[in-house]
DNA sequence: TTACTATGGATTTTT
DNA sequence: TCCATAGTAA
């Protein structure tokens, strides 16, 4: 018939060709479900559906772009798709109705360091001990209980006598009191906020049901009963739903992805029909054969098993290693031998279970001059400097963000200090106005008089600025909004390296902002705040440029590699402590579905790497080898490789944990160390070039002489004189 | 009000 | 080790 299902393999056509009724795709690692989608999006407008009233809802930006990418490839009109996350589709959705829950449609968007400066600020005003109740954990609980669609008012019924739970609940109904004064959404709000809209509204439903003829929605098995709430709303007339997942790579239990979704879907949709998608595209025979070995020890899963036509591929290589040091000298020293034999750095991934990890191994990687990048981490938009600008553009947009004012009110210092802003805020809290329709009254506060000068001349700041929105576009808009607040200015003061680090955080802001103007077509100060809340760091992330990549094993997700190290495979790392502590085996399980992703990303070779012993938290600790290792088979791993000991798959049963190691009962860990250190420091800088260095900054190399193993580079600073270094110990980088 | 020092706590984080 | 926070001095 169409050429859309030519290549497909029988299943896969299947999936494509059944567009009616409720359809669940158990779609494995690897087994091709992207083209599945935007092939099945294509035949269904090439079936005369138009494209307007098809839906696909994705969880990341990126599977967003990139389904939109491949369906407007292969379909003319696939601009009219509907294609967009959970969190960006209900904003549209929002947007244009959400005055009938009593909000205006200028709300803004609060990430989770807003949220809990507001919950930090209602624990004071209740006098509640943040000791017992830290901002992060009532953060937490109130998400969960949104994710559950639990709203403050069926919180606080649930919460009877408890104490915990009242003080809680306490919290929770202020804050959704105050989000609202604010007239601002959390990431959960988002989608809360539009099941509300329509369970309220069911004319709004019904518009939103006739034109969403058929939906699909990818990464199933993360979505958490909100979610899954607002998916039954929508398709509950038509029926014409596809949701496509894999139970087995359900990763975000902690974050209130309820796995039930998937393994009850044909409970909950009668007549569903289920289509597994169980030929692998990626992976080597071993590699995937190793995943299926893994992932057979959970209990709750849907049966299948991936199986694939490649090769068998190389065995997977499992280093036992003595340190982390040790662990990343081998982990860099195979990416040479990979980068000497033809391989490019680009082919390489590093996954761990948590950030703290990858210091170890970047300090390697930078002694080895082995070009990497690190996702993750701190996320552009959430550092101090960046999230302090746009939050004069927050304030600009919508002047009732308290927080976004709080937080800006002395950042530069202009001598409003906690005790003021707390008066000011104390005073619109009981005239209930916003603290920045306060700040017009000032002098109506009497405790303010002395202060008064400053609050108004701030206020004047916003005004002014407020003139610039109307006149100047977003890139002009923020380099005003630096200069005249003299954000800019006070960091060019302070000189510091650091400093001129977060300068530069601003220039590429700008430069973002100028980027965003060319490319969308709405660029108004509304739509850049949203792009700047709803996009990720891994969004950004894009195979270009040939370096190695390090991300935490739950970033991987959805990305593959032809070679994948999974560091820090070790009992209290991973699976991690608190999962292990669990009474309850669901923990373990979601750390082994993170093993089988992690496995998984692999194309051709996989690496496993553990060490006896790891610096953490500044004291060395020993952990068994991870019990995961014990349920890979013989068979698939070339063990321990160029170790001269034996180290047989011994795993120390069962796996005792992270006992801590004195190191003052072993005298030679300084020189253990010091063995370990390179044998030659690789520079890449002569005598005449400019490096920076971590403390002094740029500086230009006068001499470099050989001592040991090691160098001795002489520099000299503009700022601080002439220094001499020890080449391994100081962090250089060459400026070109 | 701010700038310094002591202390304690420390997964994962699609939006 | 690194970070945020609390407490204190100027």
């Amino acid at each position: 018939m169409s050429d859309l299902t030519t290549g497909l393999n029988p299943m896969q056509k299947k999936a494509v060709l059944k567009t009616e009724g409720p359809l669940l795709l158990l779609a494995g690692a690897g087994s091709g479900k992207t083209r599945v989608l935007t092939h099945r999006i294509a035949y269904l407008i090439e079936q005369g559906i138009r494209p307007y009233n098809i839906m696909a809802i994705t969880f990341t930006n990126k599977a967003a772009k990139e389904m939109k990418e491949r369906v407007e490839k292969i379909t003319p009109f696939g601009k009219d798709v509907w294609v967009s996350t959970f969190h960006s589709s209900c904003v549209r959705i929002l947007r244009r109705d959400i005055d009938r829950l009593g909000y205006t449609s200028q709300f803004t968007i609060y990430d989770s360091d807003d949220s809990e400066r507001l919950i930090k600020d209602i624990l004071k005003t209740f006098n509640i001990n943040d000791k017992n109740f830290p901002a992060k954990m009532i953060m937490n609980e109130i998400s969960g209980q949104k994710n559950e669609l639990i709203s403050a008012a069926a919180y606080s019924e649930l919460a009877g006598d408890d104490f915990r739970m009242k003080t809680i609940s306490r919290v929770y109904t202020e804050y959704q009191k105050r989000m609202k004064q604010n007239n601002s959404l959390d990431f959960d709000d988002l989608i809360f906020k539009t099941v509300q809209l329509f369970s309220q509204n069911p004319d709004i439903l019904e518009k939103y049901r006739d034109r969403f003829l058929y939906i699909m929605v990818d990464e199933y098995q993360d979505t958490n009963s909100c979610q899954y709430n607002l998916i039954r709303q929508l398709s509950s007339k038509y029926q014409n739903l596809c949701v496509v997942g894999d139970d087995d790579q359900s990763i975000y239990g902690w974050r209130g992805a309820n796995i039930r979704n998937i393994l009850d879907f044909e409970k909950d949709f009668k007549n569903a029909s289920v289509i597994k998608l169980e030929q692998n595209y990626r992976s080597t025979k071993t590699i995937l054969d190793a995943a299926n070995a893994v992932i057979k020890n959970n209990f709750s899963r849907k049966d299948k098993e991936l199986w694939t036509d490649n090769e068998k591929g190389g065995l997977i290589k499992y280093k036992k290693a003595e340190s982390d040091l040790e662990e990343a000298m081998f982990i860099a020293s195979e990416i040479k031998k990979g980068k000497e034999k033809g391989r490019e750095y680009k082919d390489f991934a590093i996954l761990y279970r948590n950030n703290a990890l990858s210091r170890t191994i970047e300090d390697r990687l930078v002694k080895d001059s082995i070009p990497y990048r690190l996702l993750g981490g701190v996320p552009f938009y959430s550092r101090k400097e960046i999230k302090d600008i746009m939050c004069y553009l927050k304030v600009l947009y919508n002047p009732s963000d308290d927080v976004a004012l709080k937080r800006i009110i002395n950042v530069p210092k202009r001598g409003i200090g906690d005790a003021t802003v707390e008066k000011v805020s104390a005073f619109a809290d009981s005239n209930e106005i916003s603290v920045y329709d306060a700040l017009r009254n000032v002098e109506e506060i009497p405790e303010l008089k002395i202060r008064s000068k400053k609050l108004s001349d701030f206020r004047k700041l916003i005004s002014d600025l407020s003139e610039d929105v109307l006149s100047l576009n977003i890139k002009d808009l923020l380099e005003t909004v630096m200069l005249k607040t003299g954000y800019k200015e006070e960091l060019e003061k302070e000189g510091t390296e650091e400093a001129q680090g977060r300068i530069d955080n601003l220039n590429e802001l700008i430069s973002k902002a100028a980027e965003f103007e060319e490319h969308s077509e709405k660029s108004d100060l509304s739509a850049f705040l949203e792009e700047v809340a709803l996009v990720a760091d891994i969004d950004n992330y894009s195979e270009e440029d040939d370096t190695v990549v390090l991300m935490t094993l739950h970033s991987s997700k959805g990305l593959e590699f032809p070679v994948v190290f999974i560091a820090g495979f070790e009992e209290g790392i991973f699976p991690s402590y608190r999962s292990i502590l669990e009474p309850s085996p669901t923990a373990v399980e979601e750390e082994r579905r993170l093993c089988y992703v992690g496995i998984t990303r692999a194309k051709k070779q996989l690496y496993i790497t553990c060490a006896k012993t790891r610096l953490q938290h500044g004291n060395y600790i020993s952990n068994a080898p991870s019990r995961f290792i014990k349920e890979l088979p013989d068979e698939f791993i070339e063990n321990d490789i160029f170790s001269s000991k034996n180290s047989n798959k011994t795993v120390k049963s069962p796996a005792t944990v992270s006992s801590k190691y004195n190191p003052r009962e072993n005298k030679n860990y300084s020189s253990y160390s010091k063995m370990l250190s390179p044998k030659n420091v690789i520079i890449d800088f002569k005598v005449g070039d400019k490096v920076k260095q971590a403390k002094y900054g740029i500086g230009t190399v006068t001499s470099i002489s050989p001592a040991g193993a090691d160098y001795e580079v002489t520099v000299e600073f503009p700022s601080a004189g002439t220094k001499k270094f020890m080449a391994a110990l100081s962090k250089f980088k060459k400026i070109d």
